[in-house]
RNA sequence: GGGGGGGUUCCAGAGCGGUCAAAUGGGGCAGACUGUAAAUCUGUUGGCUAAGCCUUCGGAGGUUCGAAUCCUUCCCCCCCCA
């Protein structure tokens, strides 16, 4: 995988470029839609590649290794073939699962055991499992397995998690680099800086997982819950040590604001559910502002769900409408919703990386920031 | 014709003398959602000049300190047997 940097911003630290992957290229910055369970939640592939047309999505270690498990998976030859996505796909860990999982689980220095929310079963997963896991997955990025911190987290906890993921980080990668692709494509391998919100360890992570000397750096552990200044502060300060000429990935972020703002800070990579889950609960992110279709002010208007979008469901179905599926229960509305919703996502992300071309990101951002956020 | 059951807040349906503006479900309205245990979850749902007051349990009248709950009567539904 090769990273070129193409142009950087002049008022901020927002940067543009592209990562060569065998499977395509990803221009930088981008959105990756989240694909859990090999399926981005609500939309088929059709819908997904002409009308989102995302350069690459995500899988979940955790989550596909439970099901359809790994024979599957390998009988299938790989996540891609699995799913019919000939694009790149990343998978992250099941770090975030060790967080959300909480009380699923128990954790140890050698690793992770985790109860299934399947069918209670119990499973151990550790770095150099997660690795082999991931090998057999096939993503074109995979994830050092790491633990993500909740918020708040007290400083000596932080430190631990952080001492833990970083010696997890280098089992991950020395049994990343002692084992091979098994579908003969190449894949890699990023780290994840944690440190929760405390400046002095996200520094020591930042330098850590720079050392590693991998071909993209990660930002875990935010967006859960801290205030966002907090968050801005955290990824600025990281990004300022992760080296220039990788990519840095943003992992769960997040709202429009908060992508926008963070690509001003010198992020690369962003994925989040917010798209596609909060489409499927009504609510849609246009360029005019936020939608809460379920409301009873859109009973009546007839206009399109998005005159400026980009999806063909923006102009072919009108507010009120899709309000009715979303009332009636009817599936559509889901479906229509996260088409939209990624679509938005998709091409606010590409508008972004145009204006770092022409250098006036900065100016553009808060134009757009102002508009996007309303509550209409 | 004979016998029986019932009318409760938007709907269905509990309650059967005070702790009832009235359980529960549905519907309605609003909110939450950030590396997906989520097509999920939460709040709210008579009115008001709102820690209080007012009007509601088919209609009218009555008993009682007090009635959605008891009595009288009227109206209306449903079931079974002929």
């Amino acid at each position: 995988m090769k990273y070129e940097l193409l142009a950087r911003d002049g008022k901020s630290k927002a940067r543009a470029g592209f990562l060569t992957t065998d499977h395509g290229i990803i221009e930088t910055p981008v959105f990756m839609p989240v694909g859990t369970a090999a399926t981005v939640k609500a939309i088929h592939h059709k819908d997904l590649a002409e009308q989102v047309n995302p350069d690459i999505i995500l899988g979940n270690t955790y989550h596909l290794f439970l099901r359809p498990g790994l024979e599957v998976m390998e009988a299938a030859g790989g996540i891609h073939r699995f799913m019919s996505w000939e694009k790149p796909v990343l998978t992250d860990s099941g770090g975030y699962q060790v967080y959300s999982l909480a009380e699923k689980r128990k954790l140890t220095d050698d690793g992770v055991t985790f109860q299934s929310h399947i069918d209670g079963s119990r499973h151990f997963f550790s770095p150099e499992r997660v690795m082999d896991i991931q090998r057999i997955l096939g993503a074109d990025i995979i994830m050092a397995f790491d633990e993500c911190t909740p918020y708040p987290c007290d400083h000596g906890y932080a430190e631990k998690s952080m001492k833990l993921t970083h010696a997890w980080l280098n089992r991950c990668c020395s049994h990343f680099d002692q084992t091979a692709p098994r579908y003969g494509y190449q894949q890699s391998l990023f780290p994840i800086v944690q440190g929760s919100t405390y400046a002095g360890l996200r520094r020591d992570s930042a330098r850590f997982v720079s050392d590693c000397d991998r071909e993209g750096n990660a930002i875990g552990g935010l967006s859960v819950g801290e205030p966002v200044e907090l968050m801005y502060e955290m990824t600025e300060l990281v990004c300022a040590i992760l080296p220039e000429d990788k990519p840095r990935y943003l992992m769960g972020v997040g709202t429009p604001e908060n992508i926008l703002e963070s690509i001003a800070l010198g992020v690369d990579m962003f994925d989040c559910v917010m798209p596609t889950r909060n489409a499927r609960n009504g609510m849609l992110f246009t360029g005019e502002g936020i939608i809460n279709i379920r409301n009873k002010k859109w009973q009546h208007d007839f206009s399109p769900i998005d005159p400026e979008g980009t999806a063909f469901v923006d102009q072919m179905y009108s507010r009120a409408y899709l309000r009715h599926l979303f009332v009636a229960g009817e599936m559509l509305g889901p479906m229509i919703a996260t088409q939209h919703n990624l679509s938005f996502y998709v091409w606010l992300v590409r508008e972004a990386r145009k204006h770092i071309l022409q250098n006036d990101y900065n100016a553009w951002k808060d134009s757009m920031i102002g508009k996007i956020s309303r509550r209409l």
